[in-house]
DNA sequence: TTCCCGGAGA
DNA sequence: TCTCCAGGAA
């Protein structure tokens, strides 16, 4: 639920913020390590509960990318006319306003976004902000980013990966606009899991025999389906996704792909970095960042990303994606994900990364830090 | 966390 | 021959 709400609230001029409840000893770690006095320091003599049931929130504003640290002063539970609990919280120097937090399901607890209750408007609020916090402190993309990513962009250029010439965004790109969608969708399916010259052939043996249809795969044998998308990775598996696919598109689309991040995740076989591809590439929304498996790599790599709060490596793709999504121009959403994926198949490979190659590694905070490949030569 | 599949490369 | 890759599902 939160997930979904930051994606809706991260870029429109709603009032929207992040709110992690963190621990009372590492929100003094996070202060002692910025060597700087906290807003209620500042500002001694709030009214706050005080005591140890008012939680310490971390509090960023997205759209001004400023992170700071504050402590709640006051806290309350309410509860809505709809009967949903919300926890009101107080914080020091922004008196006029309140944060709410819908704590109705306690179990979803580390990241928060929430709405501001108050009625003060987006530009109030930044002037609020800005007065009662310095902004010596903001959420700082890394820095660097935009060398490493310039750095990343030469070597790319100067050699090809697969990633180049075989992306899903390539099938169907002949085809009419409902066609293409749902092409793209079957493309993105197959490729999971598989090289990507793999997924092209079997996106052509499909095209060629009429079956990139959702109507065509949903009355074709699902064993025709899987001779012709083998080699594909998982074949037997997808050319079953693919017939239930079919039919849901068929049945409650017209045989177009469905056009939201949240029914697309509903199909079988696709998950959150296909949804977001797809979104990408059928339907040009850009939801969110494509974040698979090189992207993620190499963001912790360079240090990109952290678990909220804390400077620790991203555990999946999906914190990974939160975490860039946090500082990453939007404009980088979309060549993010091709930029690294072919830096990630040639020079900053999963095993022994070529640092000894690769532009950046001065930059690098993880350059030479794991065994090298004794071939200096980029794979194929 | 483990499994799925087939191919690539150590 | 063995390990690794790759994203989703359970």
């Amino acid at each position: 639920m939160s997930v979904s709400l930051l994606r809706n609230t991260a870029f429109l001029p709603s009032i929207s913020l992040g709110i992690q409840t963190i621990s009372s000893a590492k929100m003094r770690r996070t202060r002692s390590s910025l060597n700087q006095e906290t807003p209620s320091q500042k500002n001694p003599g709030c009214d706050g509960t005080g005591g140890s049931s008012v939680p310490e929130l971390r509090v960023f504003i997205r759209r001004k990318r400023v992170k700071k640290t504050v402590e709640v002063i006051a806290k309350e539970v309410k509860e809505e006319s709809s009967g949903k609990k919300v926890m009101l919280v107080r914080l020091p120097d922004i008196e006029d306003f309140s944060y709410s937090k819908d704590i109705t399901h306690p179990q979803s607890t580390p990241s928060k976004t929430v709405r501001l209750t108050g009625e003060k408007t987006l530009p109030q609020l930044m002037q609020t902000e800005i007065k009662g916090f310095s902004l010596s402190d903001p959420l700082q993309p890394p820095s660097n980013w935009e060398k490493v990513l310039e750095g990343i962009r030469k070597m790319r250029s100067a050699e090809d990966a697969p990633v180049d010439s075989m992306g899903c965004e390539k099938a169907g790109s002949s085809l009419p606009a409902k066609e293409r969608r749902f092409a793209v969708l079957v493309s993105s399916l197959l490729s999971s899991q598989t090289k990507d010259q793999v997924n092209h052939g079997a996106v052509q043996r499909l095209l060629q025999n009429g079956l990139l249809a959702a109507d065509a795969i949903d009355s074709a044998n699902e064993e025709t389906i899987k001779s012709l998308i083998y080699p594909v990775g998982f074949y037997t598996r997808k050319a079953s996704n693919l017939k239930k696919v079919a039919k849901i598109c068929l049945s409650k689309y017209n045989g177009d792909i469905p056009s939201s991040l949240e029914e697309l995740l509903l199909l079988p076989g696709i998950g959150p970095k296909m949804a977001h591809l797809v979104m990408n590439v059928a339907w040009e929304n850009v939801q969110g960042i494509c974040v698979d498996t090189h992207v993620h790599r190499i963001s912790n790599r360079l240090e990109w990303v952290s678990r909220p709060g804390t400077k620790q490596k991203t555990r999946t793709p999906e914190e990974t994606r939160e975490s860039l999504q946090l500082w990453l121009p939007k404009e980088e959403w979309v060549p993010i994900n091709p930029l690294l994926v072919g830096f990630g198949q040639t020079i900053c490979t999963p095993l022994r990364p070529r640092c000894a190659i690769c532009t950046v590694s001065d930059l690098c905070p993880s350059a030479f830090k794991e065994a090298a490949s004794p071939s200096s030569t980029p794979k194929k």
